[in-house]
DNA sequence: ATCCTCCCCTAC
DNA sequence: TAAGGTAGGGGAGGAT
């Protein structure tokens, strides 16, 4: 878990780093031996209170500390707390005797912090940074600034959170990145201080003596603007914090001197001076793409994830389906043959029960659960060290660059650094300059991307051997619901009598299995939420377990800071310490819950302030739907002229085909995002060929496809993309960053559902669409129309009007800057169709502004802040084309995604897809493609399969296939019959799993009616009343066999929405409460005899399929109606009748 | 009062 | 040489 952010991108080891750094020159040499094994010391340390004095004189706390503490430390003021985290966070990287000496130091800044109370307000606006050494220590610095009203900040992370950076000395990669913001050195707060008032920082400006390299920070300022907007403002740096600290212009930030330029990399800039070399390694480069993206380790990481989630998702599916793949337990049923690092071609057996539960449907903080998160220690290393026993106890982290003990003045990154490397300061993210200067001997490996993903298979293997549920967070890491196999074993354990905890046994059981497999160490946290078990795992690593119990978690916590809990940054954290006064999860629990989200905003101050108490009531998650499909690259980025940017987007719009393709989707939303290198920064940046300092530009805008559908296809992408790229007017010389990212994304099966009563637009036809382009794929060779470097668009329409039977928009409301964003095929089409309609529009009257703008003249800023002139709204394609279909997103997989949107029970009219199918009684389109032939070579039956909502049918077709497929299909579906597994895959000597117990049973038999409040409002009955077809449909179509988890994910979170008042008004419970009664009806209707069979013996046989399938059905009901109570409970004190 | 869009933020 | 990618949660503020 680890991992920070480092910041984002090259800033965060700052405070960290820098002190580290700091540390050891001052003092002395680093002395490698202390490095000892850290393990021992986490497990009192971490919670040791403030006390000011404690020996630090084994590393291995200070590693353990500042593994944990981390970045942070110095939060909010409160002087013990303070006082407390920086000493964690300087031992961290202490060796030897500076340790002591920041001993001593904290002791005295407690007492000082004591009698601080409040001082005066000189400082008071005043956010500083301290950076690296100086003089007067930086706890005195910070003492100073505390003490006169200013905010110390202890972390650079979010640069727009400070106002000024103190410091006495800056390396190279520190000019650079701090060349926006006001940088002074200490004599301004204690001469301000001496003079009773705030003097001007710029008398006391620091100056740099000199430069080398370093890393760079740079980041970008967002700027963006939709389609719709007008382009023609500049580019406002709209508030970039990282960069910039206080500092919001580019213009401000030329003001000052020093910052006028960053710092440059001279081995890039001697590199580029070759035009052969650029030619070859930048992004002109025919295979740039390829290879970058082939040592991208985040790459890597992304897309591992996101395979990951898919193989957890298919297992998952065949488990429910009760296809049990020649399975044993789980395991790899199949390995890409072919090397590669790709998952693709994988598949991980799932072992389990198809009716299990999976733990989803536990009660919300149910402290039934049994959650683990494992993670390999520094997986990486771990992965490299199995072929390299000699490095073992060794600091050692994983790079590009390996040449021995050079590196000096490297800005490769290092993915992972061992625990010993730890030690040292080195943390994961940091450029090998900073971790050679941390540490001399530092030891470099290179990546070994297959290994990681054969042991990361391996892994997710025997992860799903052992659970009701995975939810795939990383390449080396996932949270896993033992729930089931864990009571079986307390219960064992009770009745021996044994004292051990069967929740860490079981998983020391695991840990041992994965090293078994593979050679590292995974260390697995283990408490009854997610939130507790993450925390946990810090306790575990490295190579350990740690079991968080539920009475030990006020005190585990408290210590603690707020960036210590997942999903709170650094930014959140400075907003703490600004709003809040502390980051301390002790002092943050005395805070009101509206404290906390008048600070945090509402949904970040609640879960912090439920996570404060170990309250969280998120449930694995494994199977959500995807959202978007992007492709971004912000390195390498170097064109000279517009065909190569051109040229580059094609082959960038080309993997995105790939990857939507991939996914079997397609998009109707395309936004750009560019990095373009900030006027004052250096041409080319610290960091070898990286982005460097830069302002962040998006543009968001249809993506119409042929016949104005919803597509992938690559040239369109591209001619959309190269439209809004060069709707900027950039130079191409400065850009340094592409992104392309389609959202809105649909089934590409289902694209074809085009609602019946929907009218598309007469389009002539689609190729017109790519017509334009010359070139097949890889490159455009040739731009559209107007090619002008500069900009835009090109044609105004003028059309004629008519009376228009479709739904076109009049002419006049078209929005301009939308249109001109088409691509000319689309214009094309447009135009025409509108002349055929005669519909004069109203010139330019729809876009006041927009006229002009086109012509791409102007260069200097398109994107901007918005203009009124056109709305956004009108830009998205429903604007331009509201009758569009409606294809919404049938994201085919979900049922319940589509009825739980974030709110409540009303189904919004886009979201809707699903209602306008169920509606119309028959669904237009029988599903994706599927013919009927294709249906009844499934042994479905194509009639049934139309009425069936989508969502089901698509199941169907999943079942039926692999069925087929696997020939498994013993007979015809409608008899498979939940499958238990095989018998329990429990580890040896552990019980064998039995279908989930029924939770309590609070509701009485049947009897329907009744209840709390009755319906309000028509819309809402109708809206249930359409919840309630899905509902019908789902379990008619599962009459045979168990329902699948995710489905019940979805309903489950539906109602749990619904009764949730933040989310849901009362209409919501009534809502929830009718969809239970009809769920209920359904069931009796189906299984009544089952209804009250207990499940609670085993059986491994199924003594009747539909006993089990009915079992199956009711356990799920119960289990739903067992989250509604708890959520019930908490709302209203009490459980819903059904009856 | 919602919903929706456009971001920021976070994580690995 | 180095390979700073990506997807989803949630908040602010405008549109409805
Ligand atoms: N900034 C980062 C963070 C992580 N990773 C990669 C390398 C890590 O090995 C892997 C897993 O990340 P973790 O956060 O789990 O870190 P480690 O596994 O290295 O260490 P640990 O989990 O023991 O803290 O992801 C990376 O490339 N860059
Ligand atoms: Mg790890």
């Amino acid at each position: 878990m680890a991992s920070q952010d480092s910041s984002e991108y090259y800033f965060d080891d700052d405070s960290q780093i820098l002190n580290a750094l700091e540390g050891v020159t001052l003092p002395g040499d680093v002395e490698p031996e202390q490095i000892e094994e850290l393990k021992d010391s986490q497990e009192s340390e971490e919670l040791e209170p403030p006390p000011p004095a404690q020996p630090q004189t084994h590393l291995k706390r200070t590693f353990s500390q500042s593994q944990e503490d981390d970045d942070d430390e110095g939060e909010g003021r409160e002087s013990d707390v303070q006082v407390e985290d920086d000493e964690a966070v300087y031992g961290a990287s202490r060796f030897g005797d500076f340790g002591q000496y920041m001993r001593r130091k904290r002791a005295k800044l407690q007492i000082q912090n004591a009698d601080i109370s409040e001082g005066s307000r000189l400082f008071k606006g005043l956010a500083i940074y301290i950076n690296g050494w100086t003089q007067p220590s930086v706890q005195e610095l910070r003492q100073l600034i505390i003490e006169h009203g200013g905010i110390f900040q202890p972390y650079l992370d979010n640069k727009g959170l400070v106002t000024h950076i103190i410091t006495c000395s800056l390396t190279p990669a520190k000019i650079k990145e701090f060349k926006h913001m006001k940088v002074a050195r200490p004599e301004w707060l204690l001469e301000s201080v001496k003079a009773g008032v705030l003097l001007p920082w710029r008398e006391f400006q620091y100056i740099p003596e000199e430069r080398s390299e370093s890393s760079q920070g740079g980041k970008p300022k967002q700027l963006q603007s939709s389609l719709l907007v007008q382009p023609s403002l500049p580019v406002k740096p709209a508030q970039d914090p990282l960069y910039t600290t206080d500092i919001k212009t580019s213009a401000e930030a030329a003001a000052i001197p020093s910052y006028a330029s960053d710092i440059s990399n001279p081995n890039a800039r001697k590199a580029m001076a070759n035009p052969e070399w650029r030619k070859a390694h930048t992004s002109v480069s025919a295979d740039f793409i390829e290879g970058y993206y082939k040592n991208s380790r985040l790459h890597h990481l992304s897309t591992w994830k996101s395979e990951l989630k898919d193989l957890v998702q298919e297992a998952q599916e065949r488990a429910e389906a009760n296809v049990q793949s020649a399975a044993q337990g789980g395991h790899i049923g199949k390995v890409p043959s072919e090397g590669g690092v790709s998952m693709r071609g994988a598949a991980l057996v799932p072992p389990k029960s198809p009716s299990r539960w999976k733990g989803k449907g536990k009660a919300l903080d149910d402290h039934d659960r049994v959650i683990m998160h494992c993670d390999f220690d520094c997986f990486f290393v771990s992965a490299g060290l199995v072929s390299r026993p000699e490095l073992k106890g060794k600091p050692v982290v994983v790079c590009h660059s390996q040449g021995g003990t050079g590196g000096a003045s490297s800005t490769s990154e290092i993915a992972s650094a061992s625990y010993e490397a730890r030690s040292f300061g080195i943390k994961n993210g940091m450029s090998l300059q900073q971790g050679r200067a941390l540490c001399p001997d530092l030891v470099t490996i290179p990546y070994e991307f297959e290994r990681y993903k054969q042991f990361s298979l391996k892994f997710y293997t025997v992860l799903m051997s052992h659970a009701d549920d995975l939810q795939a967070v990383s390449v080396d890491e996932a949270l896993i619901d033992v729930t089931e196999v864990v009571s079986q074993l307390r219960r064992q354990a009770a009745a021996e009598g044994s004292q051990y905890d069967p929740a860490k046994d079981y998983a020391e059981t695991i840990r041992a299995e994965v090293r078994k497999v593979t050679g590292c160490e995974v260390s697995i946290g283990i408490a009854h939420n997610i939130l507790l078990a993450r925390l946990a795992t810090r306790k575990a690593k490295p190579g350990g377990s740690y079991h968080l119990l539920p009475e030990d978690v006020a005190e585990y916590l408290a210590p603690l800071e707020l960036t210590n809990l997942h999903g709170f940054g650094r930014h959140t954290k400075q907003k703490a310490i600004e709003k809040l006064g502390t980051v301390n999860l002790g002092e943050l629990a005395k805070k009101s819950k509206s404290q906390l989200s008048d600070a945090l905003g509402k949904g970040t101050g609640e879960k912090l302030y439920n996570g404060l108490r170990g309250i969280d009531d998120q449930q694995l998650e494994s199977d959500k739907p995807r959202k978007s499909v992007s492709c971004e690259i912000n390195y390498g980025i170097r064109f000279e002229n517009n065909e190569q940017a051109e040229q580059f987007i094609y082959q960038m719009a080309a993997e995105v085909k790939r990857r939507l393709d991939a996914i079997d989707m397609v998009g109707r939303s395309i936004t750009m995002k560019i990095m373009k290198r900030d006027p004052t920064a250096p041409l080319e940046p610290a960091k070898f060929l990286g982005h460097g300092p830069c302002d962040l530009f998006s543009k968001q805008g249809p993506l119409i496809g042929p016949g104005g559908k919803a597509t992938s296809d690559d040239q369109v992408i591209a001619e959309f993309s190269w439209r809004l790229l060069k709707s900027f007017a950039f130079d191409p010389k400065e850009l340094r960053g592409i992104g392309i990212q389609i959202t809105k994304l649909e089934s590409a099966n289902a694209a074809p559902n085009i609602p019946a009563g929907q009218a598309l637009l007469p389009f002539k036809r689609l190729e017109g669409i790519s017509t334009s382009k010359v070139t097949g794929k890889a490159g455009p060779s040739h731009v559209p129309q107007n090619s002008a470097q500069a900009m835009p668009p090109p044609p105004l329409p003028e059309p004629t009007k008519q009376s228009n039977v479709l739904e076109l928009p009049s002419f006049s409301q078209v929005d301009m800057s939308v249109f001109e964003a088409l691509p000319p095929s689309l214009q094309q089409e447009l135009k025409d169709e509108y002349s055929r309609r005669s519909e004069t529009p109203g010139a330019g009257g729809a876009g006041p502004e927009r006229a002009a703008g086109p012509s791409g003249i102007n260069p200097p800023r398109p994107a901007s802040p918005t203009k009124p002139a056109f709305n956004r709204r009108s830009a998205t394609p429903a604007g331009l084309f509201p009758a569009k279909p409606a294809t919404k997103g049938i994201n085919v997989k979900r049922i319940t995604h589509q009825l739980a949107p974030n709110s409540n029970a009303s189904i919004s009219p886009q979201k809707s897809a699903l209602y306008a199918l169920l509606r119309k009684k028959p669904p237009k389109l029988v599903t994706s493609r599927v013919t009927e032939a294709k249906l009844r070579d499934l042994g479905i039956d194509p009639e049934v399969f139309a009425m069936l909502p989508k969502q089901v049918q698509d199941e169907q077709l999943v079942r039926a296939r692999i069925l087929k497929e696997k020939g498994t299909l013993p007979e015809a579906p409608t008899q498979r019959k939940v499958l238990k597994p095989k018998k329990p895959t429990l580890p040896p000597g552990f019980v064998v799993y039995r279908a989930p117990p029924p939770k309590a049973r609070y509701y009485n038999p049947p009897a329907l009616r009744r209840q709390g409040k009755s319906k309000k409002e028509k819309l809402v009955f109708t809206e249930a009343d359409d919840v309630q077809n899905v509902l019908e449909k789902w379990v008619t179509a599962y009459k045979h066999w168990a329902p699948r988890e995710k489905d019940v994910e979805y309903l489950s979170k539906f109602i749990l929405n619904s009764v949730d008042g933040a989310k849901a008004g009362d209409r919501g419970v009534e809502t929830a409460v009718m969809v239970m009664k009809w769920w209920l009806v359904l069931l009796r209707r189906f299984w009544a005899g089952s209804e009250f069979v207990d499940d609670e013996e085993d059986e491994d046989i199924d003594g009747s399929q539909v006993d089990q399938v009915g079992k199956a059905w009711w356990g799920t009901f119960r289990g739903v109606k067992a989250q509604m109570d708890v959520v019930a409970r908490k709302r209203f004190g009490g459980c819903i009748s059904l009856r």
